[in-house]
DNA sequence: TATGAATGAGCTTTCATTCAT
DNA sequence: AATGAATGAAAGCTCATTCAT
């Protein structure tokens, strides 16, 4: 629950802590997380980096010591920050299915008011390369991992009937996954957001839990 | 035991009209497959592909114009084999939702023999830049309404309760997409088509299509 | 015996066998000599040698793997022709001690008509960094070897007194290396050859060989 | 105990005149001497001469005003402090040859305690580029200027025949140099002192001095 | 048809040097 | 005096593409 703000915001900048220092860092990763999203890893150079940090080639290695590692590191930003939203939602859940729900609906939330950081995530690290096929592998299993936590406790709480919960934590993911990803490459991208109710029923019919009444 | 399976042959030579005609183009497609779904797009080079073809630099150039057309010619093929494959298996289904069960199952059952092909279309097309993602996007468009065309029918056959069949058939395709994308890009890949049972019922029940029993 | 060119001549082309193949390679080597010894392998680029050898970088990269294997073919050659020259000039020679004269006497002759190989064995190899240390002790190393074997066969055959031939060697290397050395580095370099006669002397006797009348 | 020996003392530091005074840029003439005899001019970087003499880039830049410069001083301060010493020598010693070879044995003397003063001095100046082979050349000249007096007293004072003084001296310097720099490119280095009564002897004898008793 | 030598734009990375603080 | 963030020229190397043979 790091971050406290409740609004859609999805900044990039730092702790609060010191307003200027990193100010160039930051700058750095915003501009990345623009021009990746964008162009993708091998045609973004690192000259098109710098100059959309308006900062020079040796300003970027300067704060990252290679492409592979300032792209690495923008992951990890983009993830952990993404991981601190849907946390904060899901304590706010009162049962183990409103959690698992809470999250969906916030990667939902996010990545509609942050299609770069949608195409980043999902996109363009598939795209990257086998050195960051591991890293979204991890970070994916994380997220697989806390919808099944919540599924597992559904079903020990007896709201659901047992079945393989590591399966539809996949299939939730790769549906979630599925639609982001079209409506990310979509040439005239609808609104991503409203599609969500329909989702929700589709994926807690999948499990058993939804009546004809929440329909 | 994959690769000459003869039940799921899924061969890259052409049609046996012309025996030998097109054997180099044809050769060079198959490496190019080994090749670019082992290697990626970028760090495939026209030298590995035309050692892996035993040919040259300069064979390679004659039969493509391009090393981009010469990818977007592997995926096209990949994809219509695949498709043919598909098709021919929705023929033999009695029914709407037998049909989208059986698209399905011909496509884990293809992708489980044919690992390459998998990370190919789902994994590699991303990596190799903007005009594939079209590529990609219309591919994956195509599989869809393919599904969504049998939940219409199921629809209208009175077979399910109507619903957003365009939203269902992209959440099976991302459910589908996410299983055979995780186990290409696991280190250890299991068996791929023993989830086929489970995938099935999550499906069919998010569509409020199976009941207790037929579990 | 390989080369039975009497002349001064020490070309840098391949053997006679064919006569226009490894032109372009040929040609960068002869570049690469003029180059390497006139500015040094730091401040030698690819462009530079490219330019020399009226190439392209690629032309290079595709006969040469990388600069540094470039500089160790060149030096290996380089070597392998003055170590031809010499032999030849021993093989010529009666008795061990006009033997390790003549060696002497034939690097300063090749020496003194190729300037640009002097400084490129001499002076470079030296500059161009630890990579190079190995490769340089060891041809040197061959020759101060070569010198000793002569003379200790004149220790054996009685025409000198028993002395440390390993020193002597070394110090007779040493001796011309710097004649040479300080020929190659002077702005304006006089005649190299004349010298011989009273650095001839000067060696014979530090061995306890020439006699009053011999001067 | 190579660096501890007092007996042949060859500190960095500045006059005793100024205790603190100029104590940073003798810090970094300490650590330069160090870093470049070690990896050589190109690959030592101001970043990394900055952490060896515990200061900053800016730090060095303050001290001097290019890379360049700080090398070129640092053979200055190194060429006149062997100077030093090895006038020192030669006033003590009687008699011409006797001053020549004390030259020889200090330079061999103080070599021998400060490997990286003849690395500096012997190999890394020649990798570091045109402007400073004239430098290398100027200190080489001076010593074999030093050396050739000598001679040229000693024939003048009828201990030795006339001979060509100039040529001689180089030879001894060649020997000299030839000895050290061997010793320095091993990679197991022996100890270089032990050779001098042997070089000695062969210098002498190349000059007409040495008679069989004396050996 | 096929070959492979040649091209050159473009890449990532390094590093001496500058300068606001 | 000293720091270190920033600059940008230049380096070594890669590789899709061309073309004479």
């Amino acid at each position: 629950m790091r971050k406290t703000d409740r609004s859609v915001g999805f900044e990039m900048s730092e702790s609060m802590a010191d307003p200027r220092a990193d100010s160039r860092r930051t700058a750095i990763l915003e501009a990345a997380l623009r021009v990746f999203s964008r162009f993708g890893y091998h045609l973004t150079s690192i000259d098109h980096l710098a100059a959309a940090a308006q900062t020079s080639k040796g300003g970027i290695y300067f704060h990252f010591p290679s492409k592979q590692a300032l792209f690495l590191a923008l992951l990890d930003r983009a993830a952990s920050q993404l991981r601190a939203r849907v946390e904060a939602a899901m304590v706010a859940a009162p049962d183990p299915v409103a959690k698992a729900d809470a999250a969906l609906r916030t990667v939902l939330h996010v990545f509609a008011a942050h299609r770069d950081l949608a195409r980043l995530l999902l996109v363009e690290t598939l795209g990257a390369g086998r050195e960051f096929h591991q890293r979204r592998l991890q970070l994916q299993d994380e997220f697989v991992s806390l919808i099944r936590q919540q599924l597992d406790a559904a079903v020990a709480a007896g709201s659901i009937s047992p079945l393989d919960t590591a399966l539809a934590a996949r299939v939730w993911f790769g549906a979630l996954n599925e639609v982001v990803t079209a409506w990310v490459l979509a040439e005239r991208p609808g609104t991503l957001e409203e599609v969500y109710p329909t989702l929700r029923s589709l994926l807690l019919r999948s499990i058993g839990m939804l009546t004809e009444a929440q329909l």
